[in-house]
DNA sequence: ATGAAAGCGCTAACAT
DNA sequence: ATGTTAGCGCTTTCAT
C-alpha cells in the first residue's frame, strides 16, 4: 500500500512553511530575497526557521535553481606555498559574500585535471578558476561549452579559453638574468626544482636574455626531478660549482631555492654577494628577512587570486561583461644579495 | 495548458537510459556499482555515455540519495603553512578514491567556523574535519547530532565531539622548555605571533617546566598581536634583549620566528649556540638547512590528517567502528642551534 | 506581497 | 540482472 518515506527527520522548508502560517515559496523568498517579502511575514518565518533549527538542503536547492554558488579553483599543487597567496587572494573576495570556494589538486596532471573539472562540472559551479595555459584538448572542449565564467590565473597565453590573469614568465625570468648581469655577473646559473610549464618558460627566458648579451653557458643550467625544498637548493649549489668552478650567480626558480642556496654559500665561506650573487622568485616573506637580505622578483601572486575571483563576480552581475587577459606584471625587489656594485 | 520545461538542454540520465535501450535506474547502476549490471548492457551504457557526453547531476543525486562525497575541513587559516602539512595528509588519503575535500577558512573565529559548518550540514557531507578543541557551545551542540563522523583534529581535549586526533601542546611546550634547559640556557624566553589557543597551551606548558625547576620570568614571554613572519622573529628578539640583554635562548612558537631570531642573532653578532640558544616550533623543512641549523619541535602534522581522513573512511565503511582521541605524540629535533654542550 | 502546482534529475524501495 | 514507481526538498512559472 502506502510506501515508505525517505526522508532524515530534520524539518523541511513545507514544516517551517506551516509554523509560519505560510506557503513554502514564502519561506524561500525569506532566505533568497528577504527584500520581497513584507515585514512582519519575513519575521514570523525568521522566528519559525530558528525555533525549528531549520537548515536548507543545498542538494534540493541547487536541483530546483540549477545553480550553486560554489566556485571551483583547480590548482596543481596544494603544498605549494605559492599557490597558497593566490589562494588567499581568492578568499579576500569570496569571504565578501556567500562563495564556497572548492579547491582540488590536480597534482599537475592533465589528466587529473580533467577528471576534477568533471566532478566540478558535475556541481554546476557559479565559476571554475584553472592554473596554467596547458590544458589538454579534451579540457578546454569541455570548458568552452562550460555555462559559467572561467579563469586562467597564473599564465598568460594566446588563446584564453574565457578569461586570463596572471603575467609573463618568460618576461620575468629575462628580467631577473638582465639583472644579475647587470650588477655585473657573467657566469650566471638557473637552479630549477620539478619542472612545470612556468619554470620551463623561466627558463627559457632567462636563456634568452644571456644568449643576447652573450653570456648564456647550458652546462649552468640544473633541474631537479626532486620537489623544491631549501635542502634542495645546497645541493644543487654544489653541482652548480661542479659544472662551472667559477660560476659567480644564480636565478633560482624559487626563493626555498635561493636560500639554501645562501645558507650552502656561508657554509662553504662564499662571500655573498662578492664572490657569488642569489636571486630567488616570487619574494616570499622571508627573503628581505634573512642575512644578507635576498633579491628576488616580486610575483603578484595575492593581486591574481584577487582579479580572478573579481571577474567572475563582474561576469555574474551582469553576464555581457568580460575581461581581457590581464598581465599584472612583476617587480624586481633588489637586495644585499646581489648588490655587488655600489 | 503545458507547463513550459525548465531543463537545461544536457543530457539527463533518461537520454543515456533512452539511447542504451536500458531503464534509467540501470545507468545509474553501471554509474555506481557496475558489478552488479551484466557486462554487454554495461558496455552498451557506457558507450552511450560517452556518445552523449553525460554528465552526472550531483545535486539531483544528493538530493535523492541524501549523501555526497564531500569530506568538509575547517581551517583556522588557509594561509599558514603549517596547515598546508595538515591538508597534504588529508588529500594523501582522500586522493585513493572519489572523496572530495572542500575547505573552509574560519580565520580563527568561532562564530565564522559555526557559520561554515552550517553551510556543510546543509551539503549533507560524508565527513567533517574540524580544527582544535575550542568550538562554541552552539556548535558543538550542531554537531553531536550531524549524520556524519566528525574527527577534531590537531589538539586532544577531555570531551571529543565524536572523534580526535592530535598531540598534548603543553607537553610538547614543555618538552622544549626542558630540552632548552638541559642544554644549560638558564635565561628562556617565549615568543609568539598571534594566539591562538594552541599557541597559549605551549606557552602554558613551556611556563610550567620552567617553573618547576626554578627558570621561569614572565617578562621573558612575547606574544605580538601581528601575524607570524621571519621578519617578526628578529624584532621580538630586540625586544626580548631590552627586555633582558642576559636572556641567553628562546622557544619560538614556530619555525619562521625561529629563523628571524636566527638571522637577527647574525647581524647582531650574537653567536649561535654559544651565546644565545634557538628553538623552533613544527619542524618545517628548512630547520634542517639552515646555518647553523635548527633545533625544532617536530609535530606530525601531515599525519594528523592523514589519520583523520583514515577515521572518517573507516567509520563510513562500519558505522559501529570508532576511534578513542589518538595521541600522536611529538619529537624533538635538536641540532646546532641548541647544541652548547657536546 | 503571496500562493498553487509542477518539475528539476536522480536513486530507494519494491517488484520481476 | 533489470524495471516501475514514487519521492527527495526545493524553486520556477504563472496566478491572484
Amino acid at each position: 500500500m502506502s510506501r515508505r518515506p525517505r526522508s532524515t527527520g530534520r524539518p523541511t522548508i513545507a514544516d517551517v512553511a506551516k509554523a509560519a502560517n505560510v506557503s513554502a515559496i514564502t519561506v524561500s523568498r525569506v532566505l533568497r530575497t528577504p527584500d520581497r517579502v513584507r515585514k512582519d511575514t519575513r519575521e514570523r518565518v525568521e522566528a519559525a526557521i530558528k525555533a525549528l533549527d531549520y537548515l536548507p538542503d543545498a542538494a534540493a536547492s541547487a536541483l530546483a535553481s540549477k545553480r550553486t554558488d560554489v566556485i571551483g579553483v583547480v590548482l596543481p599543487s596544494v603544498t605549494n606555498a605559492v599557490f597558497l597567496d593566490t589562494l588567499r587572494g581568492i578568499y579576500d573576495v569570496a569571504e565578501e559574500d556567500n562563495t564556497q570556494v572548492q579547491i582540488a589538486n590536480s597534482r599537475y596532471s592533465a589528466e587529473e585535471e580533467e577528471r576534477l573539472l568533471r566532478i566540478f562540472l558535475s556541481q554546476k559551479p557559479a565559476g571554475l578558476i584553472i592554473t596554467g595555459i596547458d590544458q589538454s584538448n579534451e579540457t578546454r572542449e569541455l570548458l568552452r561549452t562550460a555555462p559559467c565564467p572561467i579563469v586562467q590565473i597564473t599564465e598568460l597565453g594566446p588563446d584564453p579559453i574565457d578569461m586570463m590573469v596572471g603575467f609573463d614568465h618568460a618576461a620575468a625570468g629575462a628580467h631577473a638574468a638582465r639583472h644579475l648581469a647587470d650588477q655585473g655577473y657573467n657566469r650566471i646559473g638557473f637552479l630549477g626544482a620539478r619542472q612545470d610549464p612556468r619554470s620551463l618558460r623561466r627558463q627559457a627566458g632567462f636563456h634568452q636574455a644571456l644568449e643576447d648579451i652573450g653570456l648564456f653557458d647550458p652546462s649552468r643550467v640544473l633541474f631537479s626531478t626532486e620537489r623544491s625544498s631549501v635542502r634542495l637548493g645546497g645541493t644543487q649549489l654544489e653541482e652548480l660549482l661542479k659544472a662551472d668552478p667559477k660560476a659567480d650567480a644564480v636565478l633560482c626558480n624559487n626563493d626555498n631555492l635561493a636560500l639554501g642556496v645562501l645558507f650552502a654559500c656561508q657554509r662553504t665561506g662564499l662571500d655573498v654577494p662578492r664572490r657569488f650573487g642569489i636571486c630567488g622568485f616570487n619574494d616570499v616573506e622571508f627573503m628581505a628577512a634573512a642575512n644578507p637580505k635576498l633579491t628576488s622578483v616580486r610575483t603578484p601572486r595575492r593581486a591574481i587570486g584577487r582579479r580572478a575571483m573579481e571577474m567572475i563576480k563582474a561576469r555574474l552581475k551582469d553576464p555581457d561583461i568580460s575581461f581581457n587577459s590581464e598581465d599584472l606584471g612583476v617587480t624586481l625587489s633588489p637586495r644585499e644579495s646581489t648588490a655587488r656594485t655600489g
